[in-house]
DNA sequence: AACTAATGTTCTCATTTTGTTCTCAGGCAG
DNA sequence: CTGCCTGAGAACAAAATGAGAACATTAGTT
């Protein structure tokens, strides 16, 4: 909320509402404050309009409307999206798609995450102590980025790559590394990388 | 925690900040260790924000924000986390964690998600058409990854550095853009970058 | 329709409050 | 001693607040 006069503006508006059914005037908004000014009163419910708390109907005697409910924890999985954003230009509106569902993440397979250590996938944008989402199965498609066990031991993170041979290559996104090409038989794929995340922090 | 008032100072603000919703003012600090000074309650905050544990938004009444969200709440997006992967070894438990809580993502601030397009930012891990959760703010901290707009009109994600002579850096990264350097007043902040995730799809 | 009073809206102008930066001073440990 | 942490408080900058004028719109009333 913007500032503490502010928000006892809305919480007079509350309770207003809450007893008569329809919002205060201005002038009751500023008498409460114990103020004489309409301007100031309305330059405070003008600011919880910014802020989304309310909705004015212009020029309309007791045009407040409340917009949110009061409540502390609405926990979903999903976020406003705002459009694109590129350089040189301002952030551009995606129509048809207002908000982002991160649920995808949280589908009911065999999913499960892990922390990535070291730069062997640095090209592919996946970081050092990133996370990624990796769905469980056996087998992969090429160019999937795949953890895979090698001889029973070893997992790493890699790009995969079916050779006509029926070897395998399994490259790194780093150019400081090399590709290791493996018999079929010494890996086992866990499973593909179907997401990645950060937390800036 | 560099000293044992500025420890004070975090926890009072935690908890005022758990109680009413939005941060004290400095007399208020002040007050509550005792002291009259709002100078030197500054000084602890400021304090608190060069550790990371706070942020500014400078010259705002209670425009302090916390920066690390306890997160002690229901999980109800989560995924099973079952360890570290490297190269080069097997994929190693992490004790003490078994769930991954990605409710981060969805706190209750003003946060959006914009799909990233260009390459200014791969250099960090910021790919063509990922997306970004971006928390509104009209100020940031050196060294963080923002969504800024120049002279109103361009929009673009840049880590921000701050001069000395107070105009600031846009460093993209990415070896094959520049740096700009702009004054203060053509460039300003709608959000910093959050969080980060991508889709394999 | 014309008039009127009430209400909302937009301003500018002060004043108060809050945040910010600074210097000075005391206590205390190495 | 020097180098800290700590506190006081002055001086300034910016935000928040309040007053009130002027105008627009609405809702009645005649």
């Amino acid at each position: 909320m913007a500032t503490d006069r502010a928000r006892e503006v809305y919480d007079y508006i509350q309770a207003y509402n809450a007893r008569h059914g329809y919002a205060p005037k201005l002038r009751e908004i500023a008498s409460h404050l114990g103020i004489s000014s309409r301007g100031v009163a309305h330059r405070y419910v003008r600011a919880l309009q910014a802020e989304g708390l309310v909705h004015i109907e212009p020029d309309r005697a007791r045009g407040i409307r409340l917009r949110k409910v009061k409540t502390s924890a609405p926990r979903t999985s999903s976020l406003p999206l705002l459009g694109r954003i590129a350089a040189g230009r301002p952030i551009e509106a995606i129509p048809g798609e207002d908000e982002i569902d991160l649920s995808e993440f949280f589908v009911n397979r065999e999913r499960f995450v892990l922390r990535v250590q070291g730069d062997s996938m640095i090209e592919a944008g996946i970081l050092d102590s990133d996370m990624v989402v990796v769905e469980k199965r056996e087998t992969a498609d090429n160019g999937d980025i795949v953890v895979a066990l090698i001889d029973g031991t070893e997992a790493t993170l890699k790009r995969l790559q079916k050779n006509r041979d029926g070897s395998v290559t399994l490259r790194p996104a780093n150019a400081a590394l090399s590709p290791l090409r493996l018999s079929a038989t010494r890996v086992r794929i866990q499973g593909v990388v179907v997401g990645q995340f950060r937390s800036y922090r």
